[in-house]
DNA sequence: GTTCTAGAAC
DNA sequence: GTTCTAGAAC
């Protein structure tokens, strides 16, 4: 496992150098006349904050059209002057492109945006335009296209590109020009293929065996020079900064052995990497766990030599975040003691959520250093993959275990709608467990190593078992032909729970599930969902309303049922009713309810409830003042959370002391001081000025902790307390302003 | 909404 | 080691 601070690094995961400078960006745009290019560029430069420049053959020669060497010399020309700039003509093939490749050196960053709509599509609006401007007649515009068409050649990172865009319909070109337009001056986009369709390659093959361009298997490495350049042995570390993304890559590639014959291309984005299975595993045990790390480096070239003969073509990878890592050194030189297959089992220093995007090495599995519970967090690989693989992973996982006994392993098929599965091509995740051997840690095997090395084995004879079994089961197959991985081939442990909280916890797991996702079931099962499935999702969708949980009933049960209440309620009449918060989160707070039943909270309310809230107004500011005479001191806001807990429309009276034991936590406190927080008067005059209530998202719950008062900021709660208990800064103009403050010396009585 | 607690932060 | 947060469970 990996450590969190070393998953900070994320961003620039390599030397941390990458992204101190920000290179301008040549955008070769790809496609047939009437594709957008030049909508596409006019689009990002109106949106960006970053200087671009458009060079455009079609009228590069005042207005007119120009030549290659014209654009190349204006292209280069921006360039010096800092600019990004987009190269807007046709660029329909790899000699096209070649030249525009080789602008500002290394110190640019080289993209492709390729809008690859239907030849039909382009034909018909390059029609209309030439129409338009008279150049040429509809036919003439039809055969230009026509004639491009078999030329098509789309680009491939092995040209020299850092990233390349495919774009197939509006929606995608729109995602694109918001990506490129939202760039500010200091960022910069991750490397690779985004957005190709499976079957391009195939087309892309076809063209090129019909030219005889290209070496059929479509790999860059038929391109000496690429080969040479990527060779690791050339790189030092040194080097980073200024080393392409070709190079980068094989540079984090830390190939076993000292074997340079390394497939570079099946690593660099091309396509005949994703038809190789890989799993990609982080040491287990070795970072939180504590476990030796010579030990455990013993241990994983055992455990790969054993299964290495059983994987076939498929690959393991062993992945560290880290360019020193000791257990990569100790796991490499093992290896090459071993003569192990340097093709078939290698370190990889990388993110492992992001190794395809960022690394370019395509990972069908990976492996997660898990806890026992299979859950999100503790940091490290765990964190960093239940993260990057969204809620899918975390339902996924739940179909298959609910926990996991130290040197087991369970295979999760990774639902097409996880972030992971899209942007990476990972298909299945294996969680993991190791021995712990850090005292610190649930159990902990304090310095049992025999017992330690025992699971530690375990854990990757289970871990890989379960990766031949996907290799097995559809392998290659599976990666990419149909919309989602397929079920697991039938390895899978599911840990038998061995005490009373975890056998709770996996009979609850039944019918939570069902309660709370059974509307997301649907990704999960390929259509074979069972009726009773499908009757409990029709019922979901049909009643929108929110449902809320039993604990939230209470204010409910008080509003509708006053006479089992009595003890709590201070005042009531048929329309509201007061009562003591049961929490009060400072020394005076109250509640006013709303007697209506229907209205849950303020997202239920329009004009028509104006009287009433009016009604509640009243009635809490009389309460308020009531406080007031009682302590001059004290001052009161009235108001609604946007997104209340509870259920049943009710109005906080609450002192701006939040002096009180109840409050602590940081949503305690940011409901009642951040603009979540919905003033009663501003409400009223929202409702009668434009009939409705602006809600505020539930992020303001998340903001850093700030004196209401003074507006400075807090570490945490116990420190933000002990400043509010003295601060006596006077609140903000605009709280005093608009009697949304009210107090013995404010305007309000 | 609170309570409980693992694990992060210190 | 203690303090504090945040997520799960209710």
């Amino acid at each position: 496992m990996m450590e969190s601070m070393e998953i900070d690094r994320e961003k620039a995961p390599f030397t941390g150098e990458e992204n101190k400078e920000t290179k301008p960006i040549v955008v070769v745009l790809v496609g047939l006349p009437g594709s957008g290019k030049s909508t596409f560029s006019d689009e990002v430069m109106r949106i960006s904050s970053r200087p671009w420049a458009r060079v455009c053959q079609d009228t590069i020669n005042n207005g007119k059209s120009g030549t290659k060497i014209q654009c190349l010399s204006v292209a280069a020309t921006a360039l010096k002057d800092g600019k990004s700039v987009f190269i807007d003509r046709c660029n329909i093939d790899r000699e096209q492109r070649a030249d525009f490749l080789k602008l500002g050196g290394q110190q640019t960053e080289k993209h492709a945006v390729v809008l690859d709509h239907p030849a039909k599509l382009c034909i018909s609006r390059s029609v209309k335009r030439t129409g338009h401007e008279g150049n040429l007649q509809g036919g003439k515009a039809a055969a230009v296209v026509n004639q491009m068409v078999p030329k098509k050649e789309l680009p491939k990172l092995s040209e020299g590109f850092d990233r390349i865009t495919f774009c197939h319909d509006e929606r995608d070109v729109k995602e694109a020009v918001n990506v490129y337009g939202s760039l500010s001056p200091l960022d910069s986009l991750p490397s690779g293929c985004f957005g190709q369709k499976k079957s391009d390659a195939k087309i892309q093959l076809g063209i090129m065996k019909f030219l005889k361009k290209v070496d059929p298997s479509g790999n860059a490495g038929s391109d000496p020079t690429v080969r040479q350049k990527c060779s690791p042995n050339k790189l030092s570390v040194g080097e980073d900064t200024v080393l392409q993304r070709s190079k980068m890559d094989s540079a984090a590639l830390e190939k076993v052995g000292k074997s340079n014959e390394l497939d570079i291309t099946s690593t660099s984005g091309a396509n005949s990497a994703n038809s190789i299975p890989t799993l990609a595993f982080p040491s287990i045990s070795t970072a939180d766990f504590q476990f030796n790390l010579e030990k455990a480096s013993d241990i994983i070239v055992e455990k790969v030599e054993e299964f290495i003969g059983r994987i076939g073509k498929a690959r393991l990878v062993l992945v560290d975040l880290s360019q020193g890592s000791k257990i990569l050194s100790l796991v490499k030189t093992k290896a090459a003691q071993k003569n192990i297959d340097s093709n078939k089992f290698f370190t990889f220093v990388g993110d492992i959520t992001r190794l395809h995007s960022q690394r370019g090495l395509h990972c069908n599995v990976i492996a997660n250093a898990a806890n026992w519970r299979l859950k999100p967090g503790g940091g490290g690989v765990n964190a960093a993959i239940f993260k990057a693989a969204g809620s899918a992973l975390e339902i996924a996982t739940k179909e298959k275990a609910v926990s996991l006994s130290p040197g087991k392993s369970v295979v999760v098929p990774l639902p097409s709608s996880s972030p992971l599965f899209a942007r990476e091509g990972v298909t299945h995740v294996i969680h993991v467990l190791g021995p712990n051997m850090n005292p610190m840690r649930p159990d902990c095997l304090k310095d049992d190593y025999v017992q330690g090395c025992k699971i530690l084995r375990e854990a990757y004879s289970s871990l890989f078992e379960g990766f031949v079994s996907i290799v097995r089961s559809h392998g290659v197959a599976s990666i990419h032909n149909s919309g989602r991985p397929l079920e697991s081939g039938g390895f899978q442990e599911v840990i038998p729970t061995n005490d009373d909280q975890k056998a709770k916890r996996e009979a609850d797991y039944e019918s939570e599930r069902s309660k709370k996702y059974k509307g997301l079931r649907l990704d999960l099962k390929s259509g074979a969902s069972s009726l009773m499935d499908e009757e409990k999702i029709q019922d979901k969708s049909v009643n929108m309303t929110k449902s809320w949980a039993s604990w939230a009933q209470a204010l409910h049960d008080v509003a509708m049922h006053p006479n089992k209440h009595k003890n709590v309620i201070l005042e009531i009449s048929d329309d509201v009713l007061v009562m003591n918060d049961a929490y009060p989160k400072a020394q005076r707070h109250l509640l006013v309810l709303a007697r209506v039943d229907g209205l849950d909270s303020i997202a239920d309310i329009c004009r028509e409830h104006v009287p009433l809230l009016k009604t509640m107004h009243a009635v809490g500011l009389k309460w308020a003042v009531k406080f007031l005479n009682e302590n001059k001191s004290l001052s009161f806001r009235l108001g609604y959370h946007s997104v209340p807990s509870m259920r049943q429309l009710h109005l906080h009276v609450i002192s701006q002391d939040f002096d009180s034991i109840h409050l602590k936590n940081k949503k305690h406190w940011n409901s009642f001081t951040t603009p979540f927080f919905l003033d009663s008067v501003v409400v009223i005059k929202e409702l009668e000025d434009v009939g409705r209530v602006t809600l505020k998202d539930d992020k303001c719950l998340a903001m850093e902790l700030r004196c209401h008062r003074c507006r400075s900021a807090h570490p945490n709660i116990p420190r933000l307390k002990s400043h509010i208990s003295s601060c006596q800064a006077p609140f903000s103009a605009d709280l005093l302003q608009n009697g949304r403050l009210v107090s013995s010396t404010g305007t309000d009585f």
